[in-house]
DNA sequence: TTGTACGCGTTATCAG
DNA sequence: CTGATAACGCGTACAA
């Protein structure tokens, strides 16, 4: 191991035989040189393989050029995406990503967020369990960095990128009201630790009664239940005087098609499905996801373009949320009168699972 | 706003009434302190809500206590989990990521690793078009800086965190023709950009050999063939005297596998199809998916966790390749006689597609 | 046990 | 046009 330690600007100017300051000016292009300086400088630095030091030019100049990135998790596609978004609009502004994921944790959120102001980063993209109760996120505000929030709804006083999951939601209950479903679920997981999927009960719950429809039963499954089919069927099975299934994810969605074949329900005679994302491989299922479709990349890009726009002295500014499309699939469909009627003589109170407060 | 400026080691030391260096003492623990000056010091940096400036430290340590992390992409979930479980691994370590995708592009992948060492990284992991041909990868060598590949197989003196592909696709072959499969199919995507890809290939078209097969066809596809279906299956339908295809990949296996439908060939009767990588939704399918199981999370741990050997003064160390597993499904049969007997007649040469060279 | 002073690599100021 | 020099925040010899 050869172990060179790296040149620094210092070495560049003893061989370049000028002083630190005209290597700097050369090397940064930030004032004048003459042109024979110049040469022997540029020379002098490829030489010595001179590379810069972060380090150094974040003391100095107070700004690290680095960027803090929190997600729940990159085990989840739409947020993987979303960096990816984010990565892909920071791509030659000079800006790097610090990533952290919080594993959907309310207490490793907030810490994560002190980790990156301790690393000094200009800025913040972040979707969170709390936003609002994170003590380090103010403390960022407070020390002057922008703050950009991904996925969440517009709340407090922070810019976020996202779709309306509220009125996305509507539009699934529209779609179910106008094929003739009266009994229809929201099955999601963990319901308490996104805003998300809260939104998107609110908006489907406020549509269902404005389009005449009974409240939609809530259906919240652990994450071991929705991974293994075989529960999930046991719960869904619970559940046979609805005609439509909103699923919180695509996963989900996925997930409970399965559940739905193992209990010999036609999907979408049986019951229909709807999901929400828009993931890619939806498409290529035997019946093709009917589902809200997103671009978590595009929340990503969007978030990204706020704080660069921050950083640049202009203001974080909330722009309008991001559109999302209704795609068509193979998994909605009108209600089976027969299997409807049947069912519904033995059907039970409508919340029987896990019985819980919807907010 | 009201913008404070953060406040220092030097302030904490005012307010508390002491030295520099005893405030410093005090808050890494790294001296002797009488226990007055203890409560002062963490009581003056309590109320200015003191935090350690990471720029400083670096600077002065010579160490960033961050990581690089380079990857093809975040879309890709196989990389995305990486990722996470290399997260997972340094949580606690006190390191920090910073990650840089390469979109697959060999330029990008050098200058993504040079971008890396300018930001002073402590180590670095990766996964790249050409490891072998980076020079920036060289730079980070001779600097002393360690370096952790991931999904590569062994390569020149880079230690790396992977599964043995050329065995995995071995038994992918075994399987077939223990089924008595005859004529087989190995597709991939951008062949050329991928190491893993070209072993498995390798390891594929040994074992056909070893067991009495016919060299397998390769059909090479673009990634926009590999989104469109219809144009999937009207490649697919060159090649009709295949009875089986090893997919690249899950995704690849799960286009296919439409494709196939869309085709009107049942799978498995009339194609098996294996993948490659295990992904979870692949369990969800109608038809679940017959694959090659890994677990990318595993190599971003054990990546991590060589690094961090390296970093503690130890130096790195190639561990044995992770295991896989291959994952029974609903995809692998043997062949319809009926079917390969009417095709035979009518199948053309073997290779037809992007007739390219297999290295 | 404590405090002073220096240097890490950089940029900016200011005098030549 | 050029070159000393003073910060930036921190850790740490070294001196008290």
């Amino acid at each position: 191991m050869p172990q060179t330690p790296p040149a620094t600007i210092k070495d560049v100017a003893r061989v370049a035989g000028c002083g630190i300051a005209t290597a700097s000016r050369v090397l940064n292009k930030s004032g004048p040189a003459s042109t024979k300086m110049r040469e022997r400088v540029e020379r002098a630095a490829s030489d010595l393989g001179f590379c810069f030091n972060a380090a150094g030019r974040a003391l100095q100049s107070r700004r690290s050029m680095t960027i803090g990135c929190l997600v729940p998790s990159l085990a989840n596609p739409v947020f993987a995406e979303a960096v990816q978004g984010v990565q892909a609009e920071l791509l030659g502004s000079g800006y790097q990503i610090l990533i952290s994921c919080s594993n959907y944790d309310d207490a490793a959120d907030n810490t994560s967020i002190s980790t990156l102001l301790e690393n000094n980063v200009d800025g913040i993209i972040a979707t969170m369990v709390a936003p609002d109760r994170s003590t380090a996120l103010l403390q960022a505000k407070q020390r002057g960095i922008p703050v950009s929030l991904m996925f969440h709804d517009p709340l407090d006083g922070l810019v976020t990128a996202y779709v309306d999951n509220f009125v996305a939601a509507c539009e699934v209950a529209r779609r179910f009201a106008a094929l003739g479903h009266r009994r229809v679920g929201f099955l999601a997981l963990r319901f308490s630790t996104s805003d998300r999927s809260r939104n998107r009960y609110a908006g489907f719950h406020a549509q269902c009664r404005a389009s005449g429809l009974a409240d939609p039963t809530l259906i919240e499954i652990s994450e071991v239940e929705a991974r293994h089919p075989e529960q999930l069927a046991a719960i869904l099975a619970r559940y046979r005087d609805i005609t439509a299934l909103f699923a919180s994810n695509d996963f989900l969605a996925i997930a409970v098609q399965k559940a739905a074949r193992d209990l010999e329900w036609k999907v979408p005679q049986d019951l229909s499905i709807i999901g929400f994302d828009g993931i890619e491989v939806g498409r290529l299922l035997e019946a093709p996801l009917t589902t809200i479709e997103t671009s978590p990349e595009a929340m990503g890009r969007q978030a990204a373009q706020s704080l660069l726009h921050a950083l640049q002295g202009l203001g974080l500014v909330q722009l309008p949320p991001l559109p999302f499309s209704f795609r068509e699939g193979g998994t909605l469909a009108p209600p089976n009168p027969k299997r409807t009627d049947d069912d519904r003589v033995a059907a039970q109170p409508s919340s029987v699972h896990p019985a819980q407060d919807q907010n």
